[in-house]
DNA sequence: TCATCCCGGACCGACATGGTCCTGTTTCCG
DNA sequence: CGGAAACAGGACCATGTCGGTCCGGGATGA
């Protein structure tokens, strides 16, 4: 599914939260902006900050702060923090002794072209394109739909249904 | 990380091998060939021939056939065929009651672009472009350097140092 | 000096993934 | 006509990673 851990997601609505605020910010504040629990929100901060995507601030009265502007922030810069390295496959660059399937991978290092495609198509995208209004100050009254709902089957349908036209083109 | 399943990976491979077989081949002949277990191999076929990228025949003297030439498979459709359809996250689409953050999500749908343009990217590059002689004829003689080897430390050290200056751009 | 609040870890449960196996069905060969 | 070969389609289980929680330490402001 090529999918992104939640934590990067998180990690967006996050920034962009923090974008909101000119100031510095704490935690349980854009916790309780953005609907994420708190130790979560810090967790993704503290990510956030050992890249040098946001700025923190220490002791009584501190918090977090946008490094830069959300258009100086490519997605790819976020997946990087909290994933790590963007790469498609484990067979990568020089990841010596991986591959127990052969010693000459038959297709050795021919996701190269692939991943760098990808980076490049992430690194295109920055974060004030995810911005747009959608509804700035959240939280609208009560919780129409909420959550608690129903976890789909868990089973292995994988939804191939949904989505646009892929799997059949 | 962005990283695609293993069984994609094995697809790939399968399907390159496939094509250097013209003929109807067997699962235990392309796991032989390919170095991956049987079963999963078997597997992979199976969700490759439910996607249509392979044609089978049943019964004694069957296998498997490349339904097209590599060069009319891209990646996109491989990935598709083995972990479903290509998206960055769960909250795509119509996925409904999927994200418990919020009703109305603060990037409600902003990773659309992101994904299509994943998509583009993915629907560009073809299989063909993956084959390319590394070693067409695998299994040189003994070997130098088996994968036995030392599994990596498996700990959390992420080689966030490998891949292409990205984290710290 | 004290209280506040972030930083840096370790830690644990849940889930999806990777991999194996079994049974049934279809087709070819003897 | 009967047996063997090989795919089809499940269920099943182990493992690794991810998501989430917690605790102690240190810096800052009152």
């Amino acid at each position: 599914m090529l999918r992104l851990s939640k934590l990067t997601d998180y990690a967006v609505v996050v920034l962009v939260q923090l974008s909101h605020q000119g100031e510095v910010t704490t935690s349980p504040t854009l916790a309780q902006a953005t609907g994420i629990p708190e130790p979560t929100v810090a967790k993704v901060l503290k990510a956030l900050a050992a890249s040098g995507l946001v700025a923190s601030q220490r002791g009584a009265r501190g918090g977090y702060r946008l490094a830069t502007s959300l258009s100086a922030i490519p997605v790819a810069k976020v997946i990087a923090a909290i994933d790590g390295p963007i790469s498609l496959t484990a067979c990568v660059d020089g990841v010596t002794g991986g591959c127990e399937a052969q010693q000459c991978c038959p297709i050795r290092g021919r996701w190269d072209p692939v991943n760098d495609a990808i980076r490049e198509t992430l690194t295109r995208i920055t974060l004030d394109s995810m911005d747009v209004a959608c509804c700035s100050t959240q939280m609208p009254s009560s919780s129409p739909s909420l959550s608690p709902s129903s976890s789909p089957p868990s089973s292995r349908s994988p939804s191939l249904a949904v989505s646009t036209s892929f799997a059949a083109e």
